[in-house]
DNA sequence: CGAAAATAGGACAAAATACTCTTAATACTA
DNA sequence: TAGTATTAAGAGTATTTTGTCCTATTTTCG
C-alpha cells in the first residue's frame, strides 16, 4: 500500500522522534539502525527536508532532525510528502472520473473506509509512535543491526 | 493500493457479472468496452482463469465467463488471485516480524483498519457490484468509448 | 481436411520504482 | 587556510510492473 520509500521515511521519522529533539542525527547512523541503505535513505530524507518535515545540516555533527515537535507531525504528513495524496483521494478501481455524480460500483463503501484511513493517519502523530513501548523499527534479525560504524561520541 | 492488473481484473469481472451467465464473452470485446489493452487484459484473465474464478474457451464463440454465480465471487477473491494476500496480512510499516508478540508502533491501529478492509472485500460480491445502478467501468472520456456524444460542441 | 477465430504461453519492450555511486556544496576543526 | 565530515544533487544501474507481440493450441465451420 505504501511505497518502500514511504515506509523507510516513516521508520526514520519515528526513530528521530524518539531521540533528543534539537540535535541533528547523522543519516549514516539512522540507516544503520534501521538497516536500510544509506544512499537510498538519504534521498528519502531529502524529500522530507524539502517538504519542511525535517531540517538538515551539513558538516561535522550535521544530520537531520524533525522540524517540528513530534506531536505536530502526523503519519499522514509523511505519507503525503513521499507518496502523495492519491491513496487518500483516488477511486479504488482507479477510475479518474469516479465521484458523487458518477460513482463506480465500489464508490460509497470505499469512500467510508478511505475516510477511516485518512483519520487514522491524521490522528496518529510521531509522538504516539515514538512512545509505543513495543517499538520495533528494523527488519527481522540482521547481523548488521546495532553495529555503529560511526561511533565518534 | 491495488495494482493495475488487479484493477483491470476487477473491472472485467464486474462487466462479466452483468452479462448473461453461461455465455463465453470474447476478450477483445471486454477490452474495448473497458478501454484496456487487449494483450494485457488477456494475461490478467488467464490468471483469473487459472485460479478458478473464470473459465475460458478457445475458438469461435469462445471467450471467458465467470466460473461461479456472481454472488459467490467476492471482491477479495479477485484481489487475492491477482495481487496476493499481502495487503491483508502485512504490517503497514513492512516489518516482517510484526505481530502480537512483537508489534510495530502502528500494529494495533492498522490491524483494525485492515480487518475492516478485509470484511469490506469479503462482503462485496460481483453481484452487488454488477447491480450497482450507477455503473461506470471505463476510464474518463475516450474517443473509443461508446458514451454520450450529447456534449455541446 | 483446411481456414479462421479465439485463448495460452513465452519472449520482448517500456515505464516506474528501488537502489547505488560520484561529485558538489557546506560547515566544522585544527 | 586546508582537510575532513556531512548533506545535496544528479546520474547511473537493477528490479518490478506494465504493456506488446508472436507463435502455438484448441475449436468451429465450410
Amino acid at each position: 500500500m505504501l511505497s518502500k520509500s514511504c515506509i523507510y521515511g516513516l521508520r526514520a521519522s519515528i526513530l528521530l522522534a524518539q531521540k533528543e529533539q534539537g540535535d541533528f542525527i547523522n543519516i549514516q547512523k539512522i540507516s544503520s539502525e534501521l538497516n536500510v541503505s544509506f544512499y537510498f535513505l538519504t534521498k528519502i530524507l531529502q524529500q522530507l527536508t524539502s517538504s519542511g518535515i525535517m531540517e538538515s545540516y551539513k558538516g561535522p555533527n550535521g544530520g537531520v532532525k524533525l522540524a517540528l515537535d513530534p506531536e505536530k507531525i502526523t503519519f499522514r504528513d509523511i505519507v503525503v510528502s513521499i507518496d502523495g495524496e492519491h491513496l487518500l483521494k483516488e477511486c479504488i478501481l482507479g477510475l479518474p472520473g469516479c465521484g458523487i455524480e458518477k460513482p463506480c460500483p465500489m464508490h460509497d463503501k470505499w469512500t467510508i473506509l478511505r475516510s477511516n484511513l485518512q483519520h487514522l493517519m491524521e490522528d496518529v502523530t510521531l509522538k504516539d509512535l515514538a512512545n509505543d513501548n513495543n517499538l520495533r523499527l528494523a527488519d527481522a534479525i540482521s547481523p548488521f543491526k546495532s553495529i555503529d560504524f560511526n561511533d565518534s561520541n
